[in-house]
DNA sequence: CGTGTTTGACCGGCGC
DNA sequence: GCGCCGGTCAAACACG
């Protein structure tokens, strides 16, 4: 994947505001909560909910309530390499909706998918992602609705500790091929 | 040859 | 206890 469509989802480039790199503090602040049931979400806003993790309930037949993290290197092949009994660390989420072309909104870091579902309620399946930086385990997700194919809903997981490897030139095309969904 | 994608299977939690 | 469901791994493959 060399085609870079390079979309990031960031609305003021000069704020201090990033979803990724900045404390959560700040991000929290600007969203509101994305509970709402996803699918009938005609959209229109912005969704960005910072999860406590703890109260994932989802609802079964209705909601595409997305399940606990299992950690990093947690179970999958059985190989045996995970060790079993280890804490759940718990990170904070941060979703929110974009309008774009392309699902893959290359923030600037390098990110390898390893997953692929299909959701329930959606059509489009949902892609998994992970920084390839060594020690990074920071984690996106993205997801397209059904009823309105233009929105993307992106969900970072974890903070990157290792600086971005584009430059920042590529905000003004970045921002010409998106628009953010903003409730205001 | 290195890097990332594809894809099926598996894991683990929760609901029933 | 079983089955659903979301999340992850890993081998094979594709591409530069």
């Amino acid at each position: 994947m060399e085609n870079y469509p390079m979309l990031f989802p960031c609305p003021n480039p000069n704020s201090s505001n990033y979803p990724i790199s900045s404390t959560s503090g700040s991000v929290e602040g600007l969203m509101r909560n994305f509970e709402g049931e996803n699918s009938n979400n005609n959209g229109g806003f912005l969704g960005l909910r910072p999860s406590h993790d703890d109260l994932e309930k989802r609802s079964s037949s209705s909601g595409v309530g997305e399940g606990k993290s299992s950690e990093e290197g947690g179970g999958g092949g059985n190989s045996g390499k995970m060790k079993k009994g280890e804490k759940k660390a718990r990170k904070p989420r941060y979703a929110f909706q974009t309008r774009s072309q392309v699902d893959i909104l290359d923030d600037g870091y390098r990110w390898r998918k390893y997953g692929q579902k299909a959701v329930k309620n959606n059509k489009f399946p949902r892609s998994y992602y992970r920084c390839t930086h060594q020690g990074c385990n920071v984690k996106k997700q993205v997801q397209r609705l059904t009823k309105d194919e233009g929105v993307v809903v992106t969900t970072y997981e974890g903070v990157h500790n290792h600086p971005i490897e584009k430059t920042t030139d590529n905000f003004e095309h970045i921002l010409s091929q998106m628009q953010i969904y903003t409730p205001f």
